[in-house]
DNA sequence: GTGGGTGCAAATACTTTGCAACCGA
DNA sequence: TCGGTTGCAAAGTATTTGCACCCAC
């Protein structure tokens, strides 16, 4: 692993999605990066966004459609509404119960886990 | 929603879904209904896929990568390699249980969940 | 015969990558 | 200066779609 460098615009990007709790696809943060640094690319967005995941600094959420990225790390799981297609975050009690359940279940080792609710959120339902 | 009917190849399809616990790509339905039927095009293998899960007959499961497929629809959770990429049925005893949890925390409507543990299978450990 | 299904190829959506220039340590 | 980072554009991967022909009902 080469030693990281500061760079603005990853600082932009993390900064924006700490502010979200709406996960963001890389799209939008692109659109949002841009009223910052004019020039900056997708390419650059993508790259950093992945690097930031590997470092464990956010969030990488894989769904139907566009990967989506979160700046909250703590273990929590999401909702996915099929209607508008919001992302929302769902804070359970006891969120590692989910992991206890599983390891009684499964011979592998588990690492963790990803829970994706669907439905319909509250705003489409009215 | 069209009258539909009836193909030796979804037929074939979802045969081979049916027989298998590990959770094929598209492109790995492709080449094995490719024995049986020597012209079908993926993209005819895509549709029926994107039928199929329309009607509920299999569930289709979106990680890192390519899409999986799951020709079992009772209510159980998945386990991913993240070193040989293999996914795994995971069937929890009360697989209910993480909604119920869940929906005390939300105020949407919640309709399922996917659960996806990721960690090292017992294979990789070794 | 009618309309859904198929094969084929082209198109799309999303993401990654090669490369020369640029910038932080 | 050195090597990580960027912008740009081209390439890559996964999936969808238009169209003419075929087949189930």
């Amino acid at each position: 692993m080469p030693a990281l460098k500061y760079s603005r615009q990853r600082e932009s990007i993390k900064r924006f999605l700490m502010s979200r709790f709406d996960h963001p696809t890389a799209d939008t943060i692109y659109l949002h990066v841009r009223q910052e640094f004019p020039n900056i690319s997708l390419g650059t967005v993508y790259r950093n966004l992945a690097l930031l995941t590997e470092l464990g600094e956010i969030i990488k959420i894989t769904t139907d459609g566009p990967d989506r990225f979160d700046g909250h790390t703590e273990p929590h799981s999401h909702f996915f509404c099929r209607k508008c297609h919001s992302l929302l975050d769902i804070h359970l009690e006891d969120e590692a119960a989910i992991d206890r359940q599983a390891q009684e279940a499964f011979p592998g080792i588990i690492e963790g886990h990803s829970v994706q609710y669907f439905g319909i959120c509250s705003k489409c339902a009215k």
